[in-house]
DNA sequence: CGACTATCTGACGTTGTGTCAGTTTCTCTG
DNA sequence: CAGAGAAACTGACACAACGTCAGATAGTCG
């Protein structure tokens, strides 16, 4: 483990340090999902935390540095999203509740860390290799154990062998996470919520297997 | 029509006017796709474009506000997209080309401009309307399309009652975007660039017609 | 040319950045 | 429990960018 807490100087931090640091932590995670990426400034998140923006740079060096931070943090936690796809069943109805599970855990884990993901997906797009690691380390579960299922199903010869389970699972994936980043967008082609779900499920389940579901 | 191109201060610009600004929205565009957003200064626009930020304030309130305009000037060049889907039948080998063609016109529509648009999704994603109609008006043209294909297909009876073309048509736009949006992020899945596009077109084709495609 | 307008910009007050030296707060030992 | 030493914090500062405005400059037309 890397662990210790350090600031920016190499210093190790005690207790309250540590306390600052998350508190400074959460204040800017807070400012993300209230404001635009580009308008959180080092100061707003030092005065919403009670402190100064010296003691922000003493633990981050700059506001990307904290949202890598937070972004590491969840990704941690992000490890979730591997119960929603490890050791699943892809054949018959037991594939159908697979691929639902998934579509619903996948959108709720999105919802509630949705400020820090679009960040995640911005850093990615342009191309800086930190936000991008993070990212593929977020997505790699579900990427890699969807990959698995698909080669599987592909050796029994259940799916035709042009097909590259990795390029399968990766667009299924990516579909899943920016549905999820634009889920209110698509009220307004008047898809409801609810509706959403199951025809997603249905996209997995085609992706996957290439069959139509037998619920 | 609106028409008419406009000082910040309501004034309308002439000839010598409108070219400063044009060049401005260049300047700016080049710069979004060099540097990450949140690192665009006005300054530096000014500065390559060879004027003062006094300059840049007179037709653009501020970054975003040029950035909104950029962004509508591509948007209403997508129009291009429309071809992809107009007039495509979606029933056997023609389904494919379909399929494929869209995905390559996509793909190629997105990596053409792809610094404006991973802002519009950031924008979007932020929940600022402006942004998001710009999105809509790029997807619309696609996602209509593939909805009435669906749609069609469906009171054929040869898709299933439960499913809802619009939510399916917005899922496989979102897809398409979001691999686009994240091209290079696939190569270290170990999918080679030629390997994404039948596959994509394949998940298309399932999520349109609801069977394999017969090539 | 001279007057009129469109366009540009220098200069400025304000806000935010990032650093450092010095102060405050905590902790632990004698 | 004093007080030394370490940990944590911050005021102050130099610098960069913002956004405004009054005035300078450039273009046009009688």
């Amino acid at each position: 483990m890397t662990g210790q807490v350090r600031t920016v100087d190499g210093r190790v931090a005690g207790r309250r340090g540590q306390a600052t640091r998350q508190k400074l932590l959460e204040c800017l995670s807070e400012m993300l999902s209230t404001s635009p990426y580009r308008d959180v400034k080092v100061i707003d998140v030092a005065r919403m935390a009670g402190t100064s923006p010296a003691t922000f740079y003493q633990y981050f060096p700059d506001v990307e540095g904290a949202v890598l931070e937070l972004a590491e943090e969840m990704a941690k936690e992000g490890a979730t999203l591997t119960d929603l796809v490890a050791g699943r069943n892809w054949v018959g109805k037991p594939a159908w509740a697979a691929a639902e599970d998934l579509v619903e855990g996948f959108l709720s884990f999105w919802r509630k860390n949705d400020a820090i993901l679009r960040v995640i997906d911005l850093g990615a797009a342009e191309g800086d290799k930190r936000f991008y690691r993070i990212r593929m380390k977020i997505l790699n579960a579900v990427t890699n154990s969807l990959t698995d299922s698909i080669k599987e199903l592909q050796d029994k010869g259940r799916v035709d062998k042009w097909v590259s389970p990795a390029a399968v699972a990766g667009s299924l994936v990516a579909m899943l996470a920016a549905v999820a980043a634009h889920q209110k967008g698509f009220q307004s082609w008047g898809v409801k919520q609810a509706e959403l779900k199951p025809n997603l499920a249905l996209l997995v389940h085609l992706g996957v297997t290439g069959k139509k579901p037998t619920k």
